[in-house]
RNA sequence: GGGGAAAUACUCAAGCGGUCAACGAGGACAGACUGUAAAUCUGUUGGCUACGCCUUCGUAGGUUCGAAUCCUGCUUUCCCCA
């Protein structure tokens, strides 16, 4: 199956200049992607462009990372409503190097012909003088052109500075300069990069006269309509300081039935027939869950690894768990299990002390281990019967004593499914 | 530069002198039902030493027994005219 082939059936295909899957058919073809530093991690959201590179190389064509070092500095109009916060260059700089790190992790910069590459587009921008950038850049597009589209057009009313006005050429020149100095001939990208790429179609058009290609994925949204790659707690990142394996593996699993048909395409490198099996299996009996859990068992092996994964499918196993068997389980849980298991879970120390004095439940809740924020917040949850200990559902009267101390060192506090706590006595 | 309008809790949005911790909607959280799904129903959504008290309606003052509501200065935003 050819790369566009692929693309399609997986449903990550929004839209493609003529003449792209024509060009992919012909010869090994080189690709980029830019990825914005804005963050010191990618997210799950970016980890759609990430596969897709990842597609790319294994259909056998050259894949081109491009971290935006210059571009950052800038700042994407595309999507955004109001001007945005420049970073320092110093916090660029971080931000460039997780992200690169990141990169390496998924795809084959090691494999020859088809080696993936990492570029910085400040590498190209940092010698250019703002003279040379507006003649040799700036001639070649038109301000109509450029204000035709929707990334400016939508901000005419509201204002936009002559910086974020000017990133399309800048994105423009970068698929100008790959396609020169690289021989990149498409560029790929979210849907609402659109406009900025064909600004370097154009832009490559006019000033060589080379013919450039684009292919942009859908924006990937949950089925109620809602951002994709949020939580409660905020982004899910790639990096497991700020987002734990567990509660990534958790994110996952906590997928609807119809977005894990369409992740489990997107996010998993598994073919066309297994996919379907897939699906068909997870229709059959759906509460068990095939679809959530294969889709999160692969992606958190590819992104966290093996072990990662084992340990939090362990935790939630155990969390999941009701009853007299969720209970027995946790008390014959060894200490280092356990270690492992809730790191990522919220916690807390308490003193033995304390513990053995007895602490009223809404003290616990609140004044020591701050799960929530104040006690009315605490007698409201108790009221709405929502808060457990060590599995078993508390009210508000209950104090807690020595005799809840599982294994001799550590309480489990839950609000809720799926919010937990530990508190951790010594 | 001149004139007008507006700023309310996570968001939108009522309220225009007491009955306002502030209608309603969305969101969020929780409970029931389930499959850690969806849909549905229900409850909660400022704080506290809690049938009471305290702090909130852009900001600082003022009028009043009493203000989110009236007045004044300031800040910000939007609109109209130049």
């Amino acid at each position: 199956m050819n790369f566009i082939e692929e693309l399609r059936w997986r449903g990550m295909i929004h839209d493609m200049m003529p003449g792209t899957e024509e060009q992919f058919a012909k010869e090994k073809t080189a690709a980029y992607i830019g990825f914005d530093p804005t963050s010191d991690s990618l997210g799950v959201g970016n980890l759609v462009q990430v596969m897709i590179l990842l597609h790319l190389q294994q259909a056998g064509h050259k894949p081109f990372a491009l971290v935006g070092g210059a571009t950052g500095m800038v700042g994407d109009p595309s999507g955004k409503s109001d001007e945005r916060n420049l970073l320092d260059a110093e916090t660029l700089q971080h931000n460039q190097a997780g992200i690169e790190k990141q990169l390496r992790k998924f795809l084959n910069f090691d494999n020859g012909e088809n080696a993936a590459e990492m570029v910085n587009n400040y590498d190209w921008f940092k010698e250019m003088s703002f003279l040379d950038f507006i003649r040799d850049v700036g001639k070649h597009i038109s301000i109509n052109y450029m204000l035709a589209k929707d990334s400016v057009k939508s901000r005419l009313e509201t204002g936009m500075s002559f910086t974020e006005f000017s990133y399309q050429l800048v994105q423009g020149y970068d698929f100008y300069w790959l396609n020169t100095h690289k021989n990149c001939k498409v560029q790929l990208g979210g849907s609402d990069q659109w406009g900025n790429i064909v600004t370097g179609t154009e832009l490559i058009r006019r000033k060589s006269g080379n013919e450039a290609y684009a292919v942009t994925t859908p924006l990937i949204k949950k089925a109620d309509g809602t951002k994709f790659g949020k939580s409660a707690s905020g982004n899910i990142f790639l990096d497991p300081k700020k987002t734990s394996p567990y509660k990534f593996y958790q994110f996952w699993l906590n997928a609807t039935d119809e977005d894990a048909e369409n992740y489990i395409k997107i996010f998993t490198l598994k073919p066309k027939t297994e996919i379907n099996e897939l699906i068909k299996e997870h229709q059959q009996s759906p509460h068990l869950r095939i679809l959530q859990k294969e889709l999160a068992k692969d992606i958190t092996i590819r992104v966290h690894s093996v072990e990662d994964y084992e340990a939090a499918l362990n935790a939630s196993e155990i969390l999941f768990k009701t009853g007299q068997e969720a209970i027995d389980g946790l008390k014959n849980l060894p200490a280092d299990l356990f270690e492992a298991i809730f790191e990522g879970v919220p916690q807390s120390t308490v003193p033995k002390k304390e513990v053995e004095n007895g602490i009223s439940i809404i003290d616990l809740l609140v004044t020591t281990t701050h799960f929530l924020s104040s006690n009315g917040e605490a007698r409201r949850a108790l009221k709405e019967n929502s808060i457990s200990v060590n599995k078993n559902k508390v009210n508000e009267e209950d104090t807690i004593t020595f005799s809840h101390v599982i294994n001799d060192s550590y309480i489990l506090l839950q609000r809720g499914k799926k919010n937990y706590f530990v508190v951790k006595v010594n």
